[in-house]
DNA sequence: ATTATCTATAGATCTATAGATAATGC
DNA sequence: ATTATCTATAGATCTATAGATAATGC
């Protein structure tokens, strides 16, 4: 109890990484404010000293969420799309929703959020796509890097519902050569 | 009230219509039992003399939205990848979310679903991908199918996210472009 | 008499708030 | 004294059920 600004502002932080998780995990809705302050060490009457309502947290969560899963295509200094494709498409990005990409696990349930929710991912998306760009062609605006977003976006999220785990792979290995060849054929 | 067997199928029926394009509309936990009795003009309580829970209803509402949507693909007895693609990623069709494909307004929300469920979706993606294989080359199992499959479901979800309605058709047409030039090199 | 639907409500869960408690920082 | 967090709970909402009501069908 009690505590500095400091620890306040760690708290914040508990509060977001914990909610960022949950939310790609369970859905805009699939979890309580108790959920996420149970995940972040704290008790659930204290969550409204840090946002005053869920669906600002749900704001602040989504945004959170979708700058960790950018890292991903940060992990080299000038990655190529090979790199990209082959971690976005991967099994163990498939198997671990919670830390992986937030488009993927949320797209369909921001879409039918207020504008100013999906203006966050809108924006997020923009960025992505101008890294698979460049990742193509050296340039920012490929023609190809929308549709090639789309396919591995789609693919994520289509291998995530096949239970059968070699059909999910399938789904997985056809999109990854088939991204590769496109790009190679411009 | 009262009446006989043949209404009461009928009122099934309306209660699954209302709940196949509640769950497209406002996902799969967005709306609540009483919102789609109150949709098929029948009262809250009369619910559990046609479904035994919720989860029941979202189940059989799953199905039946994922079989309204397939009418897609059927429109003509052999219709061509260009047909397919360009009602698929049709203005129309990214704007009227509860008629359209359930597999781009679900997807994500059944991978976190149980196995059942996710089983529903799951023979139904591949019955849409036969589908856009024969109308790719003939076969059943391009290695094209399931790519474009992700491309066209991402594509359709991605451009419902977006604000700006020039982005969001400029999403919509370089995919058409993309997914016939894709399968025109082929 | 049986059955399909309606009205009313119990019980669970969730958001948000009020007031208490125990630290910090002047 | 101020503030960050805790405990407790009010009020709203939702699922599921119980019992009443009004049709059907033997």
């Amino acid at each position: 109890m009690g505590h500095s600004k400091e620890e306040k502002a760690f708290s914040r932080q508990k509060i977001l990484s914990a909610a960022s998780h949950r939310i790609r995990q369970d859905g805009l809705h699939g979890f309580s404010i108790a959920d996420v302050m149970k995940d972040a060490e704290l008790t659930h009457g204290g969550f409204y000293g840090h946002f005053s309502s869920r669906s600002e947290l749900v704001a602040a969560a989504l945004h959170q969420a979708l700058f960790d899963s950018e890292l991903v295509y940060d992990e080299a200094s000038h990655p190529s799309l090979k790199a990209i494709v082959n971690t976005y498409l991967s099994a163990a990005h498939r198997d671990s929703p919670s830390g992986g990409c937030a488009v993927s696990a949320l797209a369909s349930e921001v879409a039918r959020a207020d504008d100013q929710t999906r203006s966050i991912m809108d924006l997020h998306l923009n960025k992505i796509q101008g890294k698979i760009s460049v990742a193509i062609d050296g340039t920012e605006n490929s023609r190809l890097a929308a549709p090639l977003a789309c396919t591995m976006i789609g693919a994520l999220t289509l291998s995530r519902l096949v239970n059968d785990e070699r059909a999910s792979n399938k789904v997985l290995e056809q999109a990854r050569d088939f991204i590769l060849a496109a790009a190679d054929s411009k």
